[in-house]
Order: structure tokens, then sequence, then C-alpha cells
DNA sequence: CCCTTTTATAGTCAGAGCGACCATAAAAGG
DNA sequence: CCTTTTATGGTCGCTCTGACTATAAAAGGG
């Protein structure tokens, strides 16, 4: 932080990107936008844009959101800084350092074009074709980031509304990890955590399914999850 | 990344800022500058300085790494993204965001001040007073995410020179940790673990200490630990 | 030269945690 | 009534770990 007089500082633009996660029917979903001018006109991007003076990136990553989910409360939802992409040239028309931020939705509202956006989709994590700029690996680093941390913290409530059952906290943890667990050790691991979930007192039960209906669950004050819930070791049972 | 012309881009300047731990007589320690001039003229503060424009953050940390500890080869040691700081204000001066950077040294050469840096010194950690800016935040942000990968990443061997005793990769743990470790359950989980270190196949004995001399060994090509090497928890024996 | 100290290394044993199961309960659909 | 489906409860054995004991190989002091 020194030499403040001896170097010549080059202004940079600085943008906040984000990977918006999210479980429509079982399966990861990302929130893309589509560029409707150069560079990569017509190519999938991550939502995202520029820090505005008075904000920090988390702050204008917030406002983005919001802007491009149509959300009214975006307040309470988990927003985590993945890393910061800064090579010169992955824009090609300006000098532009990218803060990087994984969120992490419970229900998936249609994506509407949001007032700057052209077009908003949630497209199946995977699904998306070449993006544009370094957004394939942006979305790629912030995946493997949100995999990491359900191994280790009480992330994936997260991922749920606001009451849910240890099934949909199951399908989390499948879809991110795109593989399968087994249910009633994946239920003995979980309320075996103090803190992670808390049974709704009501008894109350979710309708509408074929089987038995399950219980539903809070998400608790835990944050960590020791000792962790590991992912399988690759030659795991199949899904 | 859309609607580059509807929003005014302010330009900032972006810093890389390093927090360089070492361990120096088994005791974990960090390499911080006196600042010579306002604002926190007197203070110490992490080493940094500000991105050129032909260079990434990485780079950018590299270079300043190399530039404050005087080394010449900087090109293998390791160096993690910590995260982005970007609150206005951070900087009384101008609009600064800075991303910061832990770097890992095996050895610890005193630290000479470099080009630009009016002092470094190596500070063990904890010692250091109220840091200028927003560093004591970035310090323990850089502690913990490096406390952290030593868990479930072979990252200890970063701290030892190229061959080394199970003994002083102990220590390497216990200082980050500030706990003590069983060290005969220590040897059998990094033993267990393929990949994590490899023997010299010499034979080859470390001499100069007191009791029996201990194999040497050498880090070894793997990059994760599954499992985790999970810190005591909380009541743990005591150091 | 013996004995103590110090450090490295090997081994033992019980309990926790987990993977792979099997069993039962409670709903819907035929 | 029976099958299907999903939730929930439990068992068994293996692995890993924490706590601990024992042996080996050096230095230092009488």
């Amino acid at each position: 932080m020194d030499g403040y007089d001896k170097y010549a500082h080059e202004p940079f633009a600085v943008t906040a990107d984000l990977a918006v996660f999210t479980l429509r029917g079982g399966a990861l979903h990302a929130l893309l936008v589509e560029r409707g001018q150069e560079p990569y006109a017509g190519r999938w991007a991550l939502p995202g844009g520029f820090v505005q003076p008075d904000e920090s990136a988390e702050t204008a990553a917030r406002r983005e959101l919001a802007e491009e989910t149509g959300l009214s409360d975006v307040s309470g939802l988990h927003l985590e800084q993945v890393r910061t992409y800064s090579e010169p040239g992955r824009d090609p028309r300006m000098r532009v350092v990218s803060v990087a931020f994984a969120a992490l939705l419970p229900d998936a509202p249609e994506a509407r074009g949001g007032s700057d956006a052209a077009q908003a989709r949630w497209v199946p994590y995977g699904a998306a074709g070449p993006l544009a700029f370094d957004h394939d690996r942006i979305l790629a680093d912030a995946h493997d980031r949100v995999g990491a941390k359900l191994e280790y913290t009480c992330l994936a409530t997260a991922f749920c509304p606001p009451e849910f059952t240890l099934g949909e906290l199951q399908q989390v943890y499948e879809a991110v990890w795109a593989t399968g667990l087994d249910r009633p050790n994946f239920r003995r691991k979980v309320l075996a955590t103090p803190g992670f979930v808390e049974p709704v007192p009501g008894a109350a039960r979710l309708t509408g399914g074929r089987g038995k209906p399950a219980a539903l669950y809070r998400a608790g004050t835990a944050t960590a999850l020791h000792p962790p819930l590991l992912r399988p070791t690759r030659e795991g049972r199949p899904a």
C-alpha cells in the first residue's frame, strides 16, 4: 500500500458478476442473460454490472441481483464472494476487473428481463453453451466453491424455502454434487448435527406427493458442519 | 456485463495486497512494512502496490512479493487469492479496490527494505498492533483461509523447505492452528495419505538436534486431502 | 561408561462416524 | 385389498481417529 506517488496507476473499471444458482425440478440451474451488443453479441453471459462510486462490490452485486431476478427482498439471500478476475484482455474493449459472487436462490421466479438486461433465463447447469468473456470459468469456479462449502457448512439451506423437507435438502446436495446419496444416512447425518435444521413444532407436513408425508424443518442457527459431510469418493454408489 | 454505455463507470485504483506467512522458530510470522507517509504514517501495513496496466492482480502480487522479500525465485511459491476488499472509504484518499493474496514462505530471509518499502519486518502473528487501513481484517481473513486449507489440502508443505521432517510439518499445523497435535497420530494420518509426502530414498537424516534423527520427506504430488485432517474441536488436548 | 533426557517411530485399543443395508410406517392408486 | 411410493427407523461392520503405551536412537552429564 506504499508508494502511491511512485506508480502511475491506470484507471480500471470494476464490475460485479453474479453466478446465481437455484434448483428447478431437482436440477441445478444458473441465471444467464443474453448479450445484445458486441463483443459476444447474442452469446449468454453472467448477470452483472459496474460498481458505482458509492458502492462496495457486495452492494453492487446485491443490486444487480435484485434487478436481474426481479425479487423485491434480496437482502436475506446468501451472497458469497468467489474470487476476482483481473487478467488484462479479458474484456477486449477496456481494462475491467470483475469481482465474482455466487448467489443461492430458494425459489426460482421466472426470470424477467431486468431494466437493463435484454433477456434473462434459467439454464440447466452444464447445458449453457460457451459463455461470453471468461464467464465459463467464473461459473465453474462459483460452482466449485458452492459444492465445497456444502461439505463443511450449512449452506445448503440457502437453496431451500423457509420450511422444507429433508428430501428437498438432500436434493440440493445431489443436484450440486451431481451424485446420489443414501437417504437414511443423509437423514442421520443432518439430524445428528446440532443447529443444522430444527423441526417445525406444529408437526406440519407437506402434501401433494405420492408417499408418506414428510416432516418439515427450518434452517437452524449453526453455520459450520463438524465433522463435514463429505461427498462420495468417486466410485460411490450410482444415483 | 451488459450496459457498458448506460453506466458512468468511475475509475478505480486496483492494488494487490499480500499476507505473507512463514514460520520462524516454530511460530507463525507475517511480513509487514512500515508506512512512511500519511495516512497511517508510522503504522504497520501489509505489503502491496498498484496493479499495472499490463498485469493481472496475481502477477502484481508476485512482483510485490519479490520486491518485498528480496527473493530472486518467487515463481514456485504458493500464492492464493483470498478475497477482494472494495468498501468505499477504506482508503481516505481515493477509491481503491484491493485484491488480497496469501503467500506461504518456507524459509524466512531477513526482511530487507524493498526498493519502495521503507522498512519490512517479520512480526509474530497476533503481535502486530492495529494495522493501517483495513489490513487487520485482511490479515485475519488470510489466516483463516490458510488454516482452513490446511485441513483439506496438502498446502502445509508450502511452508517447508524442499526436504523436511514430519516434526517440521507438524509444526506448521500447530503454528497456524495455534494448537497442539498428537505426534504419532499426525504421523499416521500424513503417511496414510497417498501423495502427501514421499520419503527421501537416501535414508537421509537431519542432524543438529538432541534426540533421534528424523527421516526426511519431500512434498508429494497430491493436492487434496481425503479425508481431511480436521483440527481439534476446541476442547481438545492442550498443547 | 552408565544413566537420564530428548526426540522419533511403532503399536494398541476403544469409540465415533459412516457406508451399505434391511425393516416399518403412512400415504396414493389401482 | 394389494401394490407402489416415499418417509423414517434401525442394524452391522468397517474405517478412521483420539488417547495412550512402548521401543529405538541420538546427546549430555555424572
